[in-house]
DNA sequence: CATGGCTGGTTTATGTCCTAAACGAGCGGG
DNA sequence: CCCGCTCGTTTAGGACATAAACCAGCCATG
């Protein structure tokens, strides 16, 4: 439509404003693993709102199009990021999923590699939350069927029965994704970061007294020490669901 | 991982397929009032993803760009409906968040009364708990001011003090949204809900023999149950922060 | 009673996206 | 040497959001 030889596509030029430091140059050929890489990568530098298959191919330093060769389309992408991220859990040789020493340690090492991941990847990690989960019947749906498949079977060689470990399941992966989601959300995240430095009129908290005297001790970043009270009340709860002579020790006391 | 062959997007002319029984005879002129409305009826139905300005406008019985004269956006129309679903719950009768009978009651009544709400818009809620904070500052952000307020000025009254309630503030509104939005993103939530009557490859479970044999138990849908087990556990935790003398009573028994 | 400005909704137009489809360039084996 | 494959590009078109011009009543005022 734009019969104009030698202006240089007048293109949205968002694409020349990206930091484009990715792998750009380093030509290599595509494949999914590095498509998908790469988005993360994105995502984490320009925010999900930014991610679009045309900047996501100049990231890479080829056209937009290419991408559909080895990806599905932008949904299958994203579907894809998400496997992706969480599956870094993996990879951390501080988890070490596979040598357990007891149930406890097992869900204190997942919390923790978990959480490290949101925070690795905030802007990802809403998406983990609101993708559609990839086996629909359970609930709630962690994402990752390696994931639910290693915790279920660490609790119910612990003692758990099938039903314990099931209702463990539930208890635990709720209470993470849930807290985990809110903790990143809460950070500057999805509100793109390049566009709109305005943001925040602020509102009036003139009508809201208490609230604005709380502030401070709302404002306080104590994520880390709440996460770590919340883990361990959930997981003195979890023990409750074992015979008792098994029970490891609480972990917290009742001042 | 990403195969994801089904890929919907039956997207043309479904416009045309949409129940378009909503109130686009009832011509009354329009304001943002009735325009919210519309948009949680209309997201109700078709979910979100099938919200677009000009449906919308369709759906009220006029031109799509009617609605910028009372909505700066699609974004603002978007914060519009998270904050009117989630301030139905004052006018909720059951609620009744200023008569309140102990803080205890007080967060039993509010923890249902969103639950309830999360229910009635399942597809709305995952809104709730991405969309940036009114209040950025306020960590976790439940999105409504006059609820944060209401609930700070109950604890404090009830003797918590303000650090404490602060604390209660962060670890109650983190559970209960972390919760609600797993519950309902649980459900057949997101995946557009006209198209795709489909398949659902229910994927290969064979390599996963744990998460095979407890899947009857994973499937049960005790969401209810556990959400009052885990919100008791929370408020026991909670009594734990008030000055021995005020406790109320444990609410769950060490069985 | 004209008339100039409102109010409220429509038309037109532009730009961004996603994505199907046609297109070519390089290449490796018959 | 040529056929067909792999990989990336071009072309094309449709869905959207949204700015801006537009127009039909309507109402108060000169």
């Amino acid at each position: 439509m734009v019969e104009d030889p030698d202006t240089p596509q007048a293109r949205g030029d968002m694409a020349a404003a990206i930091p484009a430091g990715g792998p750009g140059s380093g030509r290599a050929g595509l494949d999914q693993r590095r498509i998908i890489g790469a988005a993360v990568q994105f995502i984490d530098q320009n925010g999900l709102r930014m991610l679009t298959m045309q900047r996501l191919g100049a990231y890479l330093g080829v056209e937009g199009m290419a991408l559909y060769r080895y990806v599905p389309g932008r949904e299958a992408l994203l579907d894809g990021v998400v496997e992706s991220v969480v599956d870094e859990l993996f990879g951390d040789p501080d988890v070490h999923l596979e040598a357990h020493a007891g149930w406890v340690d097992y869900l204190q090492r997942l919390a923790h590699g978990l959480r490290r991941i949101a925070l690795a990847h905030p802007e990802v990690f809403p998406l983990v939350a609101t993708r559609p989960p990839a086996a629909p019947w359970v609930r709630p749906p962690l994402r990752s069927l390696r994931w639910i498949e290693s915790m279920l079977e660490v609790m119910t060689e612990a003692g758990f029965t099938d039903e314990n470990a099931a209702a463990v399941y539930r208890a635990f992966s709720s209470f993470l994704l849930g807290y985990l989601l809110l903790e990143v959300s809460a950070r500057g995240v999805e509100t793109g970061p390049v566009e709109e430095p305005d943001v925040s009129p602020v509102e009036d908290l003139s009508s809201y007294p208490i609230l604005q005297r709380l502030e401070p001790h709302l404002s306080i970043d104590v994520a880390a020490q709440d996460f770590e009270e919340a883990l361990e009340a959930l997981l003195d709860r979890v023990a409750l669901l074992l015979p008792r002579r098994r029970r490891p020790p609480r972990l917290t006391e009742d001042k």
